[in-house]
DNA sequence: GAAATAATGATAACGGTTATCATTTAAGGA
DNA sequence: TCCTTAAATGATAACCGTTATCATTATTTC
């Protein structure tokens, strides 16, 4: 990322834009309704250089399924419905960034490692699925 | 997982006597100086079913990195060492789990939705690689 | 503007995993 | 014990998200 590149900079606006955690694919997709002549492997190479860089987050999903990314970077975690897939921010006021950190700090001292960031998703339910299935 | 295979013990059996996190590929070359005619598609089937029906963990890291597996599945965290790759066990005791089962819950009840699991990897330097980049 | 070289686009290659399918084997009667 | 049924296996092709390759284009610097 030596050089300004108009390709980067509509990548970056458009996963800004979305609220939500899109694949490269589809942001690809997005992205051909502004710029057509825009290659698969570009999208490819800016989502992994912005999110090397920190200015966007990519999240692993599970192997076989595509990675997501998102271009919010507050601290948050993330959370996945095990009945729609669907992936949800949870945002973190202070005090819990403060006593989540604490307690990952507090559990790299058992293994007398020092903790450098963490990923954590919570699986579960969401309020759609969770009404669903009480139906 | 119907009924009994030779293969399916042998594999959990492999599996249990580590006490590391290996990939599908590193239990099969095990397994090979046992069974030598057992095939990879067998190792990748019955590691997916025993995981299914949580008799052992899948800790899917990054995409493009292989599935690690474990045969211990006592409640635990797990931590990965950004330097040497290498992932480490974190064991909870009973009151540190329910302190994080209870934070996870807190989280989830920001956007309604219902905990059921959760991943948790820490990432950040373990006790050795520490110490190398101290020197 | 010209030179240097980073970034792009098209596409081939990669690698871990899964699907396919003929063959083998376990389980439950007769 | 033999027979039947269908689950499990082993070999290998296919899959699919991502990365590598490489000729071409575009940005930066002088």
């Amino acid at each position: 990322m030596k050089r300004y590149s108009k390709q980067r900079e509509i990548i970056l606006d458009t996963l800004r834009k979305r609220n939500d955690h899109p694949t490269a694919e589809m942001l690809y997709k997005d992205i051909l309704n502004i710029m057509p002549s825009i290659g698969i492997a570009t999208v490819y190479r800016n989502l992994s250089a912005l999110s090397d860089s920190g200015q966007i987050l990519k999240i692993e999903t599970k192997q076989g399924e595509s990675d997501r990314f998102d271009g919010n970077i507050n601290p948050h975690l993330h959370f996945q419905c095990l009945e729609c897939n669907k992936i949800e921010d949870i945002f973190l006021n202070e005090d819990q960034v403060k006593e989540l950190t604490e307690k990952l700090n507090e559990f790299a001292d058992v293994i007398n490692a020092e903790t450098v960031t963490s990923k954590i998703l919570i699986k579960g339910r969401c309020s759609e699925c969770k009404d669903k299935i009480k139906l």
